[in-house]
DNA sequence: ATCAACGGATAGCGGCACTATCCGCTATCC
DNA sequence: GGATAGCGGATAGTGCCGCTATCCGTTGAT
């Protein structure tokens, strides 16, 4: 297969298929010729999953870079690619040293302790809550920190379905690639069913007509 | 309160106030001369909801325009400023017109007609989801949806407690603002959650030595 | 023999979130 | 009352990002 069969195959553009190559998202075809390379079924697959991760896992060029490069690299540990793929909400780096910060900080310690959560506070995720909890707290929203437990069951859910759906379906050779997968489309998958269930649980609480009259400041 | 002490309080350079200012986020000070504003306490607020849905929710500039546009206008029911607010996922907008798409829609109209959520498959929510899942379907992994309603649950259990949280602590003239807040950063504490209970039930599931040997491809 | 398609390299584009500069005015300090 | 810092407002520019367009010499299909 050369480049415009596999542009016309997965409806990516051939100077896009390129920049990918460039960018090294997509490793080079095979050369048979000095200027003349064959793809295979390999960039076919990966160019999707380039594509899945670009426009459903909402992720930028370069990070998707990385993970696929800890992907091909077998010597890298399975939570190595994970982080590669999971870092990505950084939330920006902007630190904010204030007491609400610190509250975060030890709101967020005590829930793994809690929970007996076998990760460490320099965890990107915790990090990434804290800085979340943080800001809630800054808008007037300290409260929520009520239901972070409701919040905690069920992301314990989610995670305990994700890794079981890997365990049991995934060959072993595709297990990093469908946790990747698993890990930052099932992300899409629930916010869509959030946002859903949001909509449900609202109509339920209110009436189908909707919420209840508003007096807005 | 002048621009210069907003800046100071909130971090924020004033060019991008004034960039706010012009793009709608931010509504002007209150003229006291020809060319002199000043900013009152809603202004501080506002800036810091601001950067919370930016930074945080990762949230476009525009998309921000459009809720607090809405969270402005009085006549405006709820469940439009979440839309508003939640339509920002949308997952960029590639049709795919396939056997994975229309597999995938079935699956969707399948879930919440099953689950009887009071919501219609035009929602955009929805329409993500399927998007979701097919791409999901595209790259191997179409056996994902087995574990879709362990998801579901988790998203009910989610969409209850934000519920909650909003109607027991949030008084009737801040509620629009609060549902905004928990929708799109719980979005982010919901997502750290997801990563930090996935180390653990990795660990939990393949000793805390990490996942077992790789033998990719 | 012709001619579209190929790979490779380089330059450009459009969108976005700012950022820098300039303007004439004003509040404030001495 | 004169200097100076800051103000609000407008316009233009910056840097990054994900492509996209163009050009080149080569090659495979007809």
């Amino acid at each position: 297969m050369r480049m415009g069969e596999l542009s016309r195959k997965t409806g990516v553009p051939v100077p896009t298929i390129k920049y990918y190559v460039r960018e090294g998202l997509l490793p080079p075809g095979e050369l048979s010729s000095p200027n003349q390379a064959t793809y295979g079924e390999a960039h076919e697959r990966r160019l999707r999953l380039i594509r899945a991760l670009l426009d459903v896992g909402g992720m930028k060029v370069a990070e998707i870079a990385d993970v696929l490069a800890a992907l091909d690299d077998p010597e890298r540990p399975l939570h190595k690619v994970l982080g590669a793929a999971a870092d990505r909400l950084g939330s920006a780096n902007i630190e904010h040293d204030d007491a609400e910060a610190t509250t975060a900080q030890a709101v967020v310690a005590d829930l793994v302790s809690r929970r007996g959560w076998r990760t460490h506070e320099s965890n990107p995720a915790a990090i990434d809550l804290s800085k979340a909890l943080a800001a809630m707290a800054r808008l007037g929203h300290g409260a929520f920190v009520e239901v972070l437990d409701d919040y905690a069951d069920a992301a314990e859910q989610v995670a305990r379905a994700d890794l079981t759906y890997v365990d049991r379906r995934v060959a072993v050779e595709d297990m990093v690639e469908g946790v990747v997968v698993g890990t930052v489309l099932g992300e899409a998958v629930f916010s869509a069913l959030r946002r859903l269930a949001h909509v449900d649980a609202s109509a339920k609480l209110y009436g189908t007509e909707g919420p209840p009259e508003r007096k807005t400041s």
